[in-house]
DNA sequence: TATCAGCTTTGATTCAAATCAACCGGAGTA
DNA sequence: TACTCCGGTTGATTTGAATCAAAGCTGATA
């Protein structure tokens, strides 16, 4: 069922609030550059939205089912679990976003991914993505591109977790959320974090009382200001000075 | 100019080690399940043969030029060099292996790769590799594994750099290197590290004298033998408990 | 063969983060 | 209202890895 775009035809991100899916597509779509046709020809593939209520698990580990997976609307993590208990959390992903990129290789999700708020997201399923990219396809390309951003991204948590310490750790955290943030055109510094301590030191690889000290650390150098989970960033370059000289984006 | 394939049929790729370009292909490419059509395809794109000396760089961060290289031969790693003079590794590439899956997404590569001893390379322009996609679709799906593989890979490094201590990751380390040793017809329990302590270290998130203390702890509790750069696995299963719980693999 | 630079090992000390523990505060609920 | 649970903060202590330091080894080269 093709998804109509005349009704909306926003090219300014910041503002794409709207519940049609295709605007949802272009919003996802435009930073990588895909023009009209390409938007277009990727809402007919949308087969269906998902709702995903806070807690629940938008895939996990051993579903087999395939597909590149747009959020919509909400904020999930995604985890590697282990057998012993163990967990990691891989990335945060919020509105606008792209999900489930790890599943082609394996023919299996091999990690979860779980709402931190009530969430909505586009399916698209792998086959229909290539069979539409045989027609367009620069498509293919984009796709190229942001699976390639995918393992930029990664190397940059790879140098994060293997060379820095707990400060700047949460500063280059707090500095990306603030990026994405604007990039979806909310303030870049104010904003509220939907995961718990825990979970922002499982992705840091540190324990939940390290972030909280590291919170207040920063609190106390007036650099920001933390109200549980909210977040006010006053001294945007004085945070970036605390990053240290990494060029990593995670 | 096409490159011939009748000189030699090994479907073992456990004993190619031939110099013929398509020979490489197919030790590549049968690990994710190309059939002979797509090897032989893509042998035809595979456009010129790069030799690169020891401590040569196969490609620099800034470069431009998008391709992805197959090692042919050698021992090569992929590392993050950051201005402030922080470097790390993010992985180790051998015989039979991909490399510059980074670059697509920015036009550029983010990382250098730089041999460990003599290599040479295949390399398959990009635009070649989706020239031919279009004519065999099954090539993409291939090529979209190996990346989704990539990331998968890095999501397991994270959870090493993240969650595990020194000798978990010397562990999962010299574990991972044996299976892929293994893999190309080598021995699993006896090989020679082409990387120095630093290196390894690097790779892992810790310091060359955190290596070695690692490398004799793990001698003296008799599960490996090392003399320098030679390691003899004696307890294989041992090894493994060292590894913990861990279903990743680096 | 001697020399030298780079790599490796080992020991002593320091330090950052983990761990253990106590307490606070808000949300939900009996 | 009192209770409990959960998440967050803060303090005291421990611990694992970094750092500093010295010396041994190895392979390349003159």
């Amino acid at each position: 069922m093709p998804l109509e775009i005349s009704t909306c035809n926003h090219l300014d991100i910041s503002h794409v609030r709207s519940s049609c899916a295709t605007c949802s597509l272009r919003e996802l779509c435009l930073p990588v550059g895909l023009n009209e046709q390409e938007i277009q020809a990727l809402g007919d593939v949308v087969s269906h939205k998902r709702k995903i209520q806070r807690g629940g698990s938008l895939y996990r580990t051993g579903s087999k089912f395939q597909s590149l997976f747009a959020i919509r609307r909400g904020f999930l993590k995604t985890c590697i679990l282990e057998q012993d208990g163990r967990q990691q959390v891989t990335g945060f992903h919020m509105t606008g976003e792209l999900l489930g990129l790890d599943a082609i290789s394996t023919e299996i999700h091999t990690c979860d991914a779980i709402a931190l708020e009530d969430s909505e997201v586009c399916e698209i399923p792998f086959e229909k993505l290539e069979e539409i990219s045989r027609v367009i396809p620069s498509l293919m390309r984009h796709f190229h591109k942001i699976m390639s951003r995918e393992i930029v991204r990664d190397h940059g948590v790879m140098l994060l977790l293997g060379s820095m310490k707990a400060e700047e750790r949460l500063a280059t955290f707090l500095l990306n959320l603030s990026r994405r943030f604007l990039m979806r055109g909310y303030s870049e510094c104010n904003f509220n974090l939907r995961m718990t301590r825990e979970e922002i030191g499982s992705y840091l690889g540190l324990k939940l009382e390290t972030v909280s000290r590291a919170f207040s650390k920063l609190q106390d150098e007036n650099i920001i200001t933390v109200d549980n989970k909210h977040i006010q960033i006053n001294d945007i370059a004085r945070l970036r000075m605390k990053m240290g000289n990494t060029t990593c984006d995670t």
